[in-house]
DNA sequence: AGCACGCCGACT
DNA sequence: GTCGGCGTGCTC
């Protein structure tokens, strides 16, 4: 018997053994393969492993192998129904990265496939019903949920089932046994989603007739007719259908010549081209001259990379000191050696520009690929890799698992970016994931970023990474001036409605007179932050999380930043009927108001999750920004990365200390990054610039090295809090969160699985971890469900990972309910 | 993740 | 009494 073990869509499942019916051939490892699974069909990957392992064995499998290998399970296997590629469509070296991506961050192997799988690889069943004469006949005398549904079948058309409403399963069920309806399962999707447009070409017996007037006449061939051929005589390799109906031949009149015999109409494979038409504009791009320290950076770079050994190297320089411009000539040097370069970007970065920056540098040579491409566009770029037709890709996060070939080179551009790590299953770190491939494929990793991960930088300690420096800006351009403005000061000068210091607002007025651009940041949106009751204290709360509703203005509504709940703005408390309702605390919403009433001049606009509901409003807006057409940009974190503005001398920070009140460890690494990022949009150009940074908390490390840039003071800080409290990188760190109907059930239930952890002894002796914790998350109610929460530090990963593992499969029903996040970016 | 089975409150 | 809510378990 013919058997194979098959990577599954399924989150908790293992890879599932399925026999190979007579007939099929041998799918290699890698390829498609269409499988029943409960019952539905869905695409499945093959992957490594004899298959020869009695179904229903994964956990022995896990497990040292058990004693009786061929026992009875109970499972029958079931036939494969198609094998859809004859060679394998994942490569080899990304099957492994999926492999080690499931065990490192304790997911599904089948998930972790699911990630590295393009746009429309999957089929799946469908499931549609249909009524029967019995159906019809029975029509009247049925009532409820079952006539509803006869009802829509009426008409006789089979219909799509998910298109009905949750509710009426079970009904479909008994219908089906009543013989009322039949029930069948249509695959949807096909094996191979490229774009085809139909081509119309001469056939030899089309070009005598074009070439002998006296065949044209026997033939009577109308005006239309006539020109078509003439246009299809000029064009010997055929003319799209498209093409055709735009210069006024319709498909009738081709379909007519075909009849004839004189045109034949065939099917081409066109290729969706996310660059669009402007990349022609993009040539000739002159690469900037490098400084002394570029190059040098960029030589040790070049020697890493031509050992052809895995490494690591560190690019930690300051903002505006030219990383692009080595990792364009990084890549290009890999390219030439004849090894291929992945380069990923945080998901805000790959605008069109940054993209036409490679386009210009790699021509055809380079693939895209992030979430702003549709569908279509994203499986083109991937197949072009996986065929080999580019020696180069630029992506987001989950690029990092594209089918380059002989990868040589892995550049994470801003690689302390929080956008990196995915924050849903699996939970994987682009980052860590691309270190790992570049290990796997024995090349070189880059990680560059002007405030490294304190991971990173720990790393570049202890000597696991090549640290490469870039301390001055191109061009010698300064750093930005940094002010802190302690609000304490502020508020008792001028009350405690204070928005804008005295100062912020004096350098944005003598922007505004000197026609220079500002950035004004506050991360937090909305318009207020919370309502609150002055009658009974209480603050209006979302009704299915435990925070407050925030205030937005223009929406004249509340809503839950988590959950997306929203409430007209109440004019009396929900609970004590008071009408003397406060609005406390501000956002960017609140901020862009302030400006705009104080300077009814300016030209302000506004970049935040609710301004930019649209993937590209934003990209149209930071155009009009870098054209000139606006003066002031006021919002949260999205306009603190890469971009780059010359015009920009003002950054203000409004709260520095937004996030910095958090209980969570990396706060103030996040607050330094974000600082830092920001204070590095200003003075890129031929001005000088300035950052005036607002904060309560003036002394505090992070905002005192930020503002004087000084990375490695703000560090060695900070490894000293990480050391202290035991979080990473002086540890590892896995957080689980527990999910129950309430809160007494989610702090039990995490309780157990706490316990069974803390009770496991490895020969006696104690587990290498220590496990923190059942307790209340931070955010202990989220959309409707309670949250308990609790910590495994250690030193051995894998024996962190597995005891987990093995406590939550003996809980099956508690592990469906837990949130496992392997190296957690944020414990909230 | 889906999907089905099975056990408890509100309507014909 | 059924209808229909969602807890629990399974998928080779």
């Amino acid at each position: 018997m013919r058997l194979v073990r098959v990577a599954v869509p399924v989150p908790a499942l293992d890879a599932l053994t399925y026999r190979l019916p007579a007939g099929v051939s041998d799918p290699p490892v890698g390829a498609r393969v269409l499988v029943p699974l409960g019952n539905r069909v869905v695409t499945g990957v093959v992957v490594p492993g004899s298959g020869d392992r009695d179904p229903g064995s994964d956990l022995a499998a896990r497990r040292p192998r058990s004693s009786d290998p061929g026992s009875p399970s109970g499972t029958v296997v079931k036939d494969v129904v198609e094998v859809l590629d004859t060679e394998p469509f994942l490569p080899e070296d990304v099957l492994a990265l999926c492999a080690w991506v499931a065990e490192y961050y304790a997911c599904g192997i089948g998930e972790a496939i699911a990630t590295a799988l393009p746009p429309r690889a999957r089929i799946a069943s469908e499931r549609h019903a249909q009524i029967t004469g019995l159906g019809h006949a029975r029509l009247l005398t049925e009532r409820g949920q079952r006539r509803e549904i006869l009802d829509l079948l009426e008409a006789g058309k089979p219909l799509r089932i998910d298109a009905l409403a949750a509710r009426a399963r079970a009904a479909l069920t008994s219908l089906e046994r009543d013989g009322l309806i039949t029930l069948m399962q249509p695959l949807k999707g096909r094996a191979s989603a490229f774009h085809t447009v139909r081509v119309a070409g001469l056939t030899a017996q089309g070009h005598e007739v074009v070439a002998s007037g006296e065949a044209a006449a026997a033939l009577r061939l109308g005006d239309r007719q006539r020109e078509a051929l003439q246009i299809l005589a000029g064009n010997p390799n055929g003319v799209d259908a498209s093409e055709l109906t735009a210069r006024g031949i319709s498909s009738a009149v081709i379909g007519r010549l075909a009849t004839l015999g004189l045109v034949s109409v065939s099917r081409r494979r066109i290729e969706r081209d996310p660059f669009g038409a402007e990349s022609f504009l993009a040539e000739g791009r002159s690469p900037a001259e490098l400084t002394g320290e570029q190059r040098d950076a960029l030589d040790r770079l070049q020697l890493l990379a031509d050992t052809g050994a895995f490494a690591t190297a560190l690019l930690h320089g300051v903002t505006g000191s030219g990383k692009t411009e080595i990792y364009l000539r990084l890549a290009n040097h890999v390219r030439t050696q004849g090894r291929g370069v992945l380069l990923l970007v945080p998901e805000i970065a790959l605008t069109p520009a940054t993209a036409m920056t490679f386009r210009a540098t790699f021509a055809d040579r380079v693939a895209i690929q992030h979430s702003g491409l549709s569908d279509g566009e994203r499986h083109d770029q991937w197949q072009r890799i996986r065929r080999g037709d580019v020696d180069v890709v630029v992506g987001t996060r989950s690029a990092v698992f594209a089918p380059v070939q002989r990868l040589g080179l892995i550049v994470v551009d801003e690689e302390h970016d929080g956008s990196y790590k995915q924050e849903e299953s699996p939970r994987y770190h682009g980052r860590d994931v691309a270190v790992m491939r570049a290990r796997m494929a024995d090349g070189l990793a880059v990680l560059g970023s002007a405030t490294p991960a304190m991971e990173s930088f720990h790393n570049a300690r202890s000597g696991r990474y090549t640290l490469v420096s870039l301390r001055k800006r191109v061009l010698d351009r300064p750093l930005a001036d940094v002010r802190i403005v302690n609000m304490r000061d502020e508020y008792a000068a001028a009350g405690p409605d204070v928005i804008l210091s005295g100062a912020l607002a004096g350098a944005l007025n003598a922007r505004l007179q000197q026609e220079e651009q500002a950035i004004v940041l506050l991360n937090r949106r909305g318009y207020a932050s919370a309502v609150f009751c002055r009658q009974c204290a209480s603050t209006l709360e979302c009704p299915n999380c435990s925070v407050s509703l925030t205030v937005h203005r223009a929406a004249r509504r509340a809503r839950c930043h988590y959950c997306n709940y929203s409430m007209a703005l109440p004019k009396t408390c929900a609970k004590c009927a008071g009408p003397y309702l406060e609005q406390i605390g501000f956002g960017t919403e609140r901020v862009e108001a302030d400006i705009v009433g104080k300077f009814p001049q300016a030209r302000v606009a506004r970049v935040d999750r609710d301004t930019i509901r649209r993937r590209g409003a934003i990209v149209a807006l930071l155009e009009r920004f870098a054209a000139g057409e606006l003066d002031v940009l006021v919002g949260t974190q999205m306009i603190a990365k890469g971009h780059d503005f010359p015009r920009v001398t003002l950054v203000g920070v409004i709260s520095a200390d937004v996030g910095l009140g958090l209980a969570d460890f990396r706060a103030a690494e996040r607050t330094f990054q974000l600082l830092t990022q920001v204070a590095g949009r200003a003075g890129r150009g031929e001005i000088r610039g300035e950052a005036i940074v607002q904060t309560l908390y003036p002394e505090h490390y992070s905002i005192r090295h930020a503002c004087r840039q000084d990375y490695a003071a703000f560090f060695e800080d900070e490894i000293n809090f990480r050391r202290a409290m035991r979080y990473p990188p002086a540890v590892a760190l896995i957080n689980a969160v527990v999910k129950a109907p309430t809160h007494a059930a989610a702090m039990d239930d995490a309780g157990e699985i706490v316990q069974a952890l803390r009770g496991r002894s490895i020969a006696g002796f104690s587990p290498p971890y220590r496990v923190l914790g059942p307790a209340q998350a931070p955010l202990s109610r989220l959309k409707g469900e309670h949250r308990a929460q609790f910590f495994i530090k250690g030193t051995q990963r894998t024996a962190m990972r597995q005891a987990l593992a093995a406590a939550l499969d003996a809980r099956p029903e508690i592990k469906r309910r837990t949130i496992v996040d392997v190296d957690p970016m944020s414990v909230l």
